[in-house]
DNA sequence: TTCCATTTGCGTACATGGTACCTGAATGGT
DNA sequence: ACCATTCAGGTACCATGTACGCAAATGGAA
């Protein structure tokens, strides 16, 4: 064995597959990810850990560090496993907002699939494989409109910005309720609600009470929000693009 | 006392500057806040821990509770302490442009200070009084453009997206080199950097690449970088909004 | 002044988490 | 048949949030 050298968890391949001596390996990373994503899907990523992960695979918790360094890199793993499902093609099709569009859907249904996605994916700067891919896809879109690498970077970050807070926001106070472990109803009528009926009845904050009282789209279905919020975001790229812009 | 009912830190008073009967509080949730944030700016919210802030006051990490909740609501006292540094004026100027730059920059300054705040902030719904003053301030910023309560929202929250994610990446791997304990410079070098590179003459992502190797702006100060982002998202919000586009 | 209901201070204790270390079992080349 | 090598996983240690309970302080009532 090396130096055991500290570095990212995907310079360190799994080892096995190897011929030499030495009992085989019962497990592997991916066994042991996916259980770690299905326990974090059903009930979060503080229930997913390593003595929960190896109980569910019939083994003990120390076992897993035979293919895990940490458990932080075991959610890089699991990040990546996640982006893995998000489908594109090959290339950019050459009609950069269905690109987009395709993208921000995927982007979407696995964020809602795994409900500890874009917190974990905030939270550490990772750069899986699978991520990498689905960032280039992005950046893909964009090329052959004239812009430099920098302004690509930047309408692409503006679009993921816009994708991430959407899903946020679609599940964020969703997953707080389970954290505290009361039901999403009782969660938003007991504990947040008081306090924002009081906010509101202050009248404190005037356009903050109009864009929770007088919204029209807060009453569409979320997939439809969600459409809304991303057509002006690539309106508002489109208008920055000169060669996309013949008016 | 009463049922302890869950709900909202905010709408529990600290209960002292009673007149009856029992023994006199002799530390405060502002004190409390104030030494958590302290710890917090220097070594990271996992140093913050119960028994560390109480330490730090000369006390016993249980007396803590009589002030607050659940650490989770220490949390939400931190942030709003944070954002009560945000320094704006009472009402907007008339000029939206400038007082959302002021408002970016304030809360860039905020986010530097304290590293632990937009990763808080990011992680849980919170709406402290301080953080709404400043929500109102950037809807404020859009009063009067002709533009309807869900469009205003709308481009604040882009604008606050854009504001979010540009203070993560400034200071997002720092803070993960500051978690797994090296020093940054190494972490860069040793850790993140050797895969990087790897990816990079792979040449399996060409404009990933380009991003990483022919990017102009990277060279820029901090600073530069995060006006220019933030003047994008601007001219982006001008050329969406009809009462603002005279050409 | 003397009590006593009330409220704070905080030590003890428990459950839960990551993970270092170590022993024993399995394995395939010599 | 032996042995270096690798995996399985039990035990143990330390850190954390926090429930519980009792002692100390406090001010009004008697």
């Amino acid at each position: 064995m090396a130096d055991e050298e500290a570095t990212s968890i995907w310079m360190q391949p799994e080892g096995h597959e190897r011929s030499g001596p030495g009992r085989r390996p019962g497990y592997s990373r991916e066994q042991i990810t996916r259980t770690a994503v299905r326990i974090a899907d059903a009930e979060g990523v503080e229930a997913a850990t390593m003595r929960r992960i190896a109980g569910e695979l019939g083994t003990g918790a120390m076992s897993l560090y035979r293919y895990v360094p940490r458990r932080d890199d075991l959610f890089d793993l699991m990040i990546d496993l996640a982006m893995s499902e998000i489908e594109l093609p090959d290339g950019p099709s050459g009609d950069w907002r269905g690109d987009l569009t395709l993208l921000a859907r995927q982007t979407r249904a696995a964020g809602l699939r795994h409900p500890w996605l874009i917190a974990l994916l905030t939270s550490r700067p990772t750069l899986g494989p699978h991520l990498l891919r689905v960032h280039e896809f992005a950046l893909s879109a964009f090329n052959g409109t004239g812009l430099d690498i920098d302004d690509i970077t930047g309408f692409a970050g503006m679009l993921n910005d816009y994708v991430h807070s959407a899903i946020r926001r679609e599940i964020g106070w969703l997953e707080e309720a389970r954290r505290t472990g009361l039901d999403p109803e009782r969660w938003k009528r007991d504990y947040m609600g008081p306090y924002v009926r009081q906010v509101v009845e202050s009248g404190a904050f005037p356009l903050f009470n109009r864009s929770v009282l007088d919204s029209r789209t807060a009453h569409l279905a979320p997939e439809e929000r969600f459409r809304h919020g991303l057509d002006r975001i690539l309106d508002a790229i489109a208008a920055l693009i000169p060669s996309l812009r013949p008016r």
